[in-house]
DNA sequence: GCCGAACTGTGACGGCGATCACTTGGCCGT
DNA sequence: ACGGCCAAGTGATCGCCGTCACAGTTCGGC
């Protein structure tokens, strides 16, 4: 075979609007490498400057306590990047990537990033409008993490993964439905309270699993569990 | 008296580099308001796109939960600035902000603002490196929250809000020292336990209180204090 | 120098959830 | 078909820390 099929940049979300000769300069100063699922693709505190674009598969950023416990701070699809702190702020890596699944991505060097941001007003801001969109989510999981319990933190990420049904309107599924631990991992908790919040959650109705598919079969329901469980899970002080 | 004094963008460390000229613009586009400490500067969930220049003060970024729950998210304080996210990404505001000292501000319009970083790229590259930083300490953030316990939070928040003392080398005090409530906010946790963390701290000698100076004896110590009190505050499971 | 308000320190209690230890079930490869 | 491996469910235990309830203390103002 002459060359691997998919390296392009053009499924990149962040290079919409980008002509294609641009695109082509581009992806001539990228380097591409596969990833296998569990492959580790970026290590906390390294001193590398990439920039990584995620042409297929999908890859978990996440950081690890001293004593190896695992924390997701965030996932990266087909179409989406990671690992532009770095190259902004020219500090080193703040979290590792592990891809979970098997992942073909571009790699580009942090002056080729920062030459296009120079060179395209519209690009920086997009990737401002990114930056954005993450430190919202980051104060919204700290949030979270400091007011709800962990219960209801599971499901809260039940909400955040399922999408709407595409027969059904007002069912909502999470498909696939990844590993329990990994749901524990993204709302910081463990694998059997994470299980034991669904095993609680079945009776109630709210949710059906079927097969790799689990259906949220009342939305609305499923956020009130949340708001009514109980009020806060440390204190309801400070009113 | 003609006008109030200190009205001046200058001090603001993202307009650096600005000649007088562009400064002036920037100031008679913006409104100005003093804020008594205490008082509530911006609400959550609001409409406004306005970014907010901290001339003289400190004001605190809050989130509150259902159930009243205070969560300080961040500081601003003088020369610095708050609410880029709203006049960015054009989306409601994603925390509150209340004075802690009795501040005066800028208030600049989104399209000013916007403006000025269409005009002035190493301003937004600025901008776009504040980001990154949020970014990063939120990220820190949430590892604290998922993997320490609170007592050890309230010791890595010491270690945070010390500064080298200006006299004394390798001694670090915070001064002024502020409410244990508000130590107890920035780490997700009680007044009572915050309070407890320094009870069982003083003996050790770590730390000393002098007035309204908190000094750290011992900055390595405090830290080693933290990594060994005990290796997760949940769990040292998933290695 | 007095008074009230806010901040601080502590004791007791109880519940959530992390930890440990299994059992069970699904999936793959030979 | 069978055996190994990893994911998943669940019961038991226990310690941290949030909550409630006061006492003591500092500080600013008149």
């Amino acid at each position: 075979m002459p060359e691997d099929s998919g390296k392009s940049l053009r499924s990149i979300e962040l290079f919409t609007g980008l002509d294609d000769a641009e695109i082509r300069k581009l992806e001539a100063r990228c380097r591409w490498r596969r990833y296998r699922d569990g492959e580790r693709v970026l290590d906390s505190g390294s001193a590398s400057r990439d920039v990584y674009f995620v042409a297929t598969g999908a890859v978990s950023i996440v950081n690890f306590s001293l004593s190896g416990k695992e924390v997701t701070l965030a996932t990266a699809k087909a179409g989406g990047y990671f690992g532009e702190l770095a190259a902004i702020d020219n500090q080193p890596r703040s979290a590792s990537v592990v891809a979970v699944e098997d992942s073909l991505i571009a790699i580009m060097p942090p002056q080729t990033f920062i030459d296009l941001l120079t060179s395209h007003a519209e690009v920086t801001f997009r990737v401002a409008k990114r930056l954005a969109e993450i430190v919202r989510l980051g104060d919204q999981r700290i949030m979270e993490l400091s007011t709800l319990a962990a219960t209801q933190r599971v499901y809260a990420e039940l909400l955040r993964m399922a999408e709407p049904d595409a027969a059904v309107p007002g069912l909502w599924v999470i498909r696939p439905l990844p590993p329990v631990r990994e749901i524990a991992s993204r709302v910081s908790t463990t694998r059997e309270t994470a299980a034991r919040a669904l095993a609680h959650l079945y009776p109630t109705g709210l949710i059906r699993r079927k097969g790799r598919s689990l259906y949220l079969m009342d939305r609305d329901g499923l956020q009130e569990a949340i708001d009514t469980l109980q009020a806060d899970k440390p204190g309801k002080a400070a009113g």
